[in-house]
DNA sequence: CGGTTGCAGCCTTCAGAGAG
DNA sequence: CTCTCTGAAGGCTGCAACCG
């Protein structure tokens, strides 16, 4: 790399360990112009970025030609961005708004060239670290002026100063030609341009970066011929580029005549990578000619408009080919996906269209979204729940386009709206009654409320938000409990994953609540009303410490048919720490309440005579149970030994309170180990005390003797199985299947 | 020969529509 | 309200082709 001819620019002292500020630039580069002269030009360039702490960037001269830079500091970070339009790279540290901003380079169609970031509102929408930039809005680049251009596209007449600069003054910095508005701190937003730049680019330059028209180009809507257009297909193109932008920016507008759009063909029909007909045989062609002859020919020959496979690889990945990257068959997809453009296509119908697999397609676009090519949204339209798929380019916030392109908007629930809408009013009431929510939400209909119903349960299993009763605020005498919705937390992204994919146990007994939700108030906290009879019990165990909200969702019964039950029903109480669990609790969370009297049974068991029902070096498994009055109302709290001990320490239980005491002659027979006992271990942590009488041989055999014992008639060996063998002195030897 | 990829069959789940 | 049917999505699995 040359550096160091005195016809360069060094902008390398401009920027070298620090950044300046605009006017700062500019006045170097004025002592510059002042000391080399105007109209020289550099030979050779390179600009070197301290982007951060001990890393520089260097940009090669070549890929220097055209390009912009720009250091944006923003929350105490520092980035730095360049694109090169030769080199036909993009480079970024942030790839977002990069990608934002070559996508938002509206107007490179237009003959003054300019490269526009639109707002800082779009920003901050593509980039949340850059939620405080606001930096915007244009710099322009004169470009080598086309013949007959009068007028800017602002309306502005040219002036000789323009056509001045356009042969190669250095006129980059008056202000005519950048205006960059900077925030006061957050932001430094710097430009550079060589000199190179004030030749701006070549026509092909402005297709190859421009947005919209390349995968315009690549996919056109003709099914049998993929990646060509028409000559018409280009017109439309053009017109629906530049009446998207007017509409999108109100103050500007381009005038899209005859003149302008055989303009862009002209430029499209020079580019390199944009061949009219088959290997460039219609290049020369005028737009006239070209159409006539689309016209005239017969449908299978008529003139049409490829791109480069290089090209649509460009417009349609953002990257060279490379099938490593995206498969084949991804590829088809992605390049389906392009064509639809903001609009973005239902995953329904991205599988008609590519005629592939349905089974394949679904999995195809989440690889594309992993790897960062494309957005899937779970949307809902009519009765399905499907994805809406739209290159990552071109995704917005919003799902208006699609919504109106379908025709279908009072019929499609997009879910990532639906979530930040959802929980900004739960952030907001924290608790709110399930109708006022509805109400909120504009879910009025049966089947929105259907489908926030189901929701809410999701949300509910997943455990960012519970479905409670609470009584009115404005009824401080009437008692009635309202069916409501809860914050508990903030939702992660993980929640919002678990959301969104299907997964077993989320989706578990939602079918049984499925139609009591519709009806307000007859939630599933009626059903466990009726296997609730003593009403005590469950005021007791319902009510939470507001005083007026009642736990109304339904959990799920923890029971396993493959665990024990006694390890399940510790495992309840132990989880359920120092605060200890009640009978109640501990049948929602673990069985279901049919299995009421069952589990009071065996709590009662368990914990009569805690003190035995453990042998003493596994006393840490035991089950203590405490007795608790509210208001009136006496009820049992259960606690593990070791969260009891916990209790007890913090000098807030005593464990005379829960000691065994014999209440009858027969209970006064059994020796009860005390409290305080402490188990006789052997170095292995077991009991020394064996009870050998109960045990197989004294508690001295072989595994064999063991099994022979059993006897299990169902049990088949296999070759796999160990075997003992019996070795000739009739004892047994090591084992092996083979031997 | 093992890994990757694409495809197809079979299955379950979800959601809505419609009949009884 | 319940049941059945339908369409869509997607998981699991096995098979075949391809490639290094």
């Amino acid at each position: 790399m040359q550096c160091g001819n005195k016809h360069n620019w060094r902008m390398e002292i401009l920027t070298y360990g620090t950044f300046h500020t605009l006017s700062h630039i500019k006045g170097k580069v004025s002592e510059w112009s002042k000391e080399h002269g105007s109209g020289t030009e550099p030979t050779n360039c390179f600009v070197s970025f301290r982007v951060s702490q001990g890393a520089w960037v260097r940009i090669p001269p070549l890929s220097f030609h055209v390009s912009f830079f720009m250091i944006v500091r923003s929350a105490g970070r520092v980035r730095c961005f360049w694109w090169s339009a030769i080199s036909r790279q993009i480079t970024w540290q942030y790839p977002p708004l990069v990608q934002f901003l070559v996508s938002s380079t509206h107007e490179f169609l237009s003959p003054t060239a300019a490269v526009r970031i639109s707002s800082p509102a779009s920003i901050s929408q593509q980039t949340a670290d850059f939620s405080s930039v606001v930096c915007y809005d244009i710099f322009v680049c004169p470009a080598t002026l086309p013949a007959g251009l009068e007028q800017w596209t602002d309306g502005s007449k040219l002036t000789s100063l323009d056509r001045s600069s356009s042969r190669g003054d250095c006129a980059l910095w008056r202000p005519r030609w950048v205006v960059v508005l900077t925030s006061l701190v957050s932001v430094v937003f710097v430009m550079f341009f060589t000199h190179y730049c004030c030749t701006l680019m070549h026509p092909h330059q402005l297709v190859q970066a421009h947005p919209t028209l390349m995968p315009s180009l690549c996919h056109s809507s003709n099914e049998t011929a993929p990646s060509c257009a028409s000559p018409a297909d280009i017109l439309t193109f053009i017109d629906t580029f530049y009446s998207s932008a007017t509409l999108e920016t109100s103050t500007r507008s381009h005038t899209v005549d005859r003149r302008f759009q055989e303009k862009v063909w002209s430029w499209l029909t020079s580019h390199p990578e944009v061949s009219v007909g088959r290997d460039r045989e219609s290049n020369h062609l005028h737009l006239n000619d070209a159409e006539r002859l689309a016209r005239e020919a017969d449908p299978e020959h008529a003139v049409r408009v490829f791109v480069s496979r290089e090209r649509r690889w460009l417009a349609v990945a953002g990257h060279e080919p490379d099938e490593t990257k995206v498969l084949p068959l991804e590829f088809a997809l992605l390049s389906i996906i392009a064509s639809h453009k903001s609009n973005g296509i239902f995953q329904t119908d991205l599988v008609k269209l590519s005629g592939q697999d349905k089974r394949s397609v679904p999995k195809r676009t989440d690889v594309l979204q992993e790897k960062g090519y494309i957005e899937k949204r779970a949307i809902q339209i009519k009765s399905v729940r499907t994805s809406l798929c739209v290159l990552r380019r071109f995704s917005k916030s919003d799902l208006s386009g699609a919504a109106t392109a379908g025709g279908q908007e009072e019929r499609l629930i997009d879910f990532r709206d639906f979530n930040d809408r959802l929980f900004a009013i739960l952030r907001e009431y924290k608790i709110i009654a399930r109708t006022d929510l509805k109400n909120a939400l504009g879910f009025a209909d049966p089947w929105r409320w259907r489908v926030l119903s189901r929701a809410l349960r999701k949300f509910e299993r997943i455990g960012v938000l519970k479905r409670v009763r609470a009584t009115s605020q404005y009824a401080h005498d009437m008692k009635k409990l309202h069916p409501c919705v809860m914050l508990v937390r903030e939702p992660t992204e993980r929640d919002y994953e678990l959301f969104h994919e299907y997964s077993q146990n989320i989706y578990t007994d939602l079918e049984q609540e499925d139609g009591l939700e519709l009806e307000d108030g007859a939630g599933p906290a009626d059903a466990t009303e009726d296997f609730a009879p003593a009403g005590a019990d469950k005021a007791v165990g319902m009510v939470k410490q507001e005083g007026a909200v009642e736990e109304a969702g339904r959990t799920i019964p923890a029971w396993s048919p493959d665990r024990i039950i006694h390890n399940q029903i510790f495992d309840l109480v132990d989880q359920a720490g120092t605060s200890g669990i009640t009978n109640l609790d501990i049948l929602r969370a673990g069985f279901g309440s049919f299995f009421r009297r069952p589990l009071e049974n065996t709590l009662a068991r368990l914990v009569e005579c805690w003190q035995l029902s453990q042998p003493l070096h596994l006393r840490h498994l035991a089950i203590v149970r405490d007795t608790a009055l509210e208001k009136t109302i006496t009820h049992y709290i259960h606690y593990s030994t070791a969260n009891f001990q916990k209790l007890v320490d913090a000098g807030e239980a005593s464990w005379e309170a829960v000691e065994f005491v014999p209440r009858n002659t027969k209970a006064e027979k059994i020796s009860v180990p005390p409290i305080d006992a402490v188990p006789d271990l052997d170095e292995n942590g077991l009991p020394k005390a064996v009870p050998t009488k109960e045990l197989v041989k004294n508690g001295n055999a072989s595994l064999l003797a063991g099994i022979l014992t059993v006897n299990p008639a169902d049990y088949n060996c296999t070759g796999n199985d160990p075997m003992p063998l019996r070795l000739k002195d009739n004892s047994y030897g090591k084992f092996s299947p083979w031997q």
